[in-house]
DNA sequence: TACCCTAGCAAACGTTTGTTTCACGTCAAG
DNA sequence: CTTGACGTGAAACAAACGTTTGCTAGGGTA
């Protein structure tokens, strides 16, 4: 897709025709003008980054929160680090730090539950905290997560570009966890819990979580 | 500065050629063509956002690594949550998001030093800790202290917006610094270190509180 | 057959883009 | 006073933009 590529602006019609191998004249035919098209876009951008393999699940009643916050810190690492569609996820992305008045009802949508759904793990794991650390709580593990697709491009001129490649979806996830969870006291203080040396490297998922995913290009 | 608001493709030299009262071939006869007077504007949202009254300062000898990430920290919120030019830190910050062939250098100058100014004090405060871990747990802090400016349009939609407003420097600076060293065990944990008393039951979570809700099309 | 409607295409539309041109004003040096 | 370089503003430029137009098939209906 070339909205995700480029952005709003610095798409131009003729090139998504090309790149999709239509006429010009289809794309006011079918949608109006370049900005419904581009409101199309994002919602199947959204739908296609909602749908996967595991949506967010609903848990048993007898959950612990702290393996309900494992779980959706590993979700959302795996939805933002490699995701299904990544070219859907970038025109999501893309609406996320500069959100135009299109996109502003769709990214809501998809994000919103999301956010309500960490905070209430966040307020059931911490009930005594107030909502305003209880909203910064959510933004440190939220920022933690969305550091490695939002400034990945830096990180990878700064440092090895192979060292930063090397972080996978699994290892991010374990390292995000146990910060977090070692920053509210519940499970052992990071580095100490690591010198124990229990840690395996050899636990990687293997990357193609989804092989039989369609990638066709939206 | 019309650059920073709207990114190089949407900014048209008329607009800001108008927005800085001089002429349309003004830009021609000084700079060459956009590209170039794009590049310069980089360096000096560069120069703009690294001068200020508190560099990065060079520590005496004595201090302890906490302090230094303390400091660290507080520097960074500060410049990126409050930052004395706010157009030169949002240009920098675009930059940032989608690097151009343009900007990489400039970026790469102005942030590199910091990168690895912060590893050395998390190597500093955590020798033992691999390369890996130490990469990872900069991006933590970094990631924390980057999420207020980069998603701060949404976080502003979906919570209440005086809630965000309300979270100034100091406060984001407390809180990712104490979150920080409680996630490396240099501090007691965040939340029973906080827990002085605040106990209130009656904050406002607006209607997020359905757990099975049908509504949660996730 | 005659008619209508939809889908799709090439070409052209008017506008806006970044850039260039050129005449004019300014001012110090010769 | 003349000269020439410098800076400036209005206009013009080709190219590219999003959008519209007019036309051609093709299939269903009466």
């Amino acid at each position: 897709m070339v909205f995700a590529k480029k952005g709003f602006d610095s798409a131009t019609v003729r090139e998504i025709c090309r790149d999709a191998d239509v006429n010009i004249a289809a794309i006011s035919y079918y949608f109006g003008d370049k900005e419904r098209l581009y409101v199309e876009c994002l919602k199947a951008a959204h739908d296609c980054a909602d749908a996967g393999p595991e949506s967010m699940p609903s848990w048993p009643d007898g959950t612990a929160a702290v393996d309900k916050l494992r779980a959706f810190i590993g979700i959302m690492v795996g939805r933002t680090h490699a995701p299904a569609r990544p070219t859907a996820m970038q025109l999501l992305m893309r609406e996320f730090a500069h959100p135009s008045a299109a996109g502003q009802e769709v990214i809501l949508q998809y994000i919103r539950p999301k956010a309500f759904r960490l905070r209430d793990i966040l307020h059931e794991l911490l009930p005594g905290a107030d909502p305003r650390r209880l909203l910064m709580t959510g933004f440190s593990v939220m920022g933690q997560i969305l550091f490695y697709r939002q400034n990945r491009p830096v990180a990878e001129l700064i440092f090895d570009k192979e060292a930063v490649d090397a972080l996978d979806a699994a290892a991010v996830a374990d390292h995000v966890t146990r910060f977090t969870l070692a920053a509210l006291g519940l499970e052992p203080p990071y580095p100490l819990a690591a010198a124990g040396g229990s840690r395996k490297e050899e636990e990687r998922t293997p990357e193609s979580q989804s092989p039989d995913a369609p990638r066709n290009q939206i």
